[in-house]
DNA sequence: TTATCATATGAACAACTATTCATATGATAA
DNA sequence: TTATCATATGAATAGTTGTTCATATGATAA
């Protein structure tokens, strides 16, 4: 029940109080969501993820369709795509003999406008 | 001066009308700004830089205060910092021997709220 | 100036990631 | 059912990334 106690001690001195280090402790979410965040921003963290997300911005559209608009192996596309459904950054539905994919929700769009607002300063 | 034409043709038909083409080639950011923003994105991929900003969300700290309350090396940390530094989301500055970090905007507290946000749905 | 101490940096290594190629899957249309 | 076609998957490979260890840097205090 006792909350394990963190020594802070280094530069000689102590730096943190350990009014900081409780705030931190409460503050900081558990290691597993952490590591989820993190996951998640992988998945923004690669530009063909970006390229497919924006085209999807404009249209619903089949694996091949995308391939051709970003210039890119059939191959190449699937295997991002099953990262962003994995991350539920996309859902799909079969139409024909054609695989449809969209965006999953708003999301997506935010995180990445927010992402442009900085980068763009 | 005239517009490259791309020709989809693919999955035995034309899934993407040309209105469609268009639409996207013309909403589709820079090469390099796309580029840019899967670099960002990157940097919020790792759950100890993760880490790191959420430290800093509770007090402006030093290297070394840093990495004791996340229990890890001085030089890791001072690694991801660069990092931080260079993707212009933390700041710093000299107070005695110290080296003092905080955040650099706002832009990061949204960016990983949005996140958390996606995340816990 | 010189010694000290916090931080930064470079090299090395292990772990991970994106793409390609080849092929499997599975729904559709005949 | 069977052939076809779009998509998915697996293995292989090249490139990238995070941490550690050892050491360099550079500001401070004496």
């Amino acid at each position: 029940m006792e909350k394990e106690k963190i020594k802070i001690e280094c530069c000689d001195s102590f730096h943190v109080h350990e009014e900081v280090v409780n705030t931190v402790t409460e503050m900081m979410p558990e290691e597993e969501v952490l590591y989820d965040l993190a996951e998640l921003y992988k998945v923004f963290g690669d530009s063909t993820r970006i390229k497919i997300l924006y085209v999807l911005f404009e249209a619903d559209l089949c694996v091949c369709d995308i391939a051709q608009l970003l210039n890119m192996g059939q191959s190449a596309i699937s295997h991002q795509l099953r990262v962003l459904k994995q991350a539920r950054l996309v859902k799909f539905r079969r139409e024909g003999k054609s695989v449809i994919y969209s965006l999953a929700d708003d999301h997506v769009r935010t995180i990445i406008d927010q992402g442009m607002e900085h980068i763009s300063e």
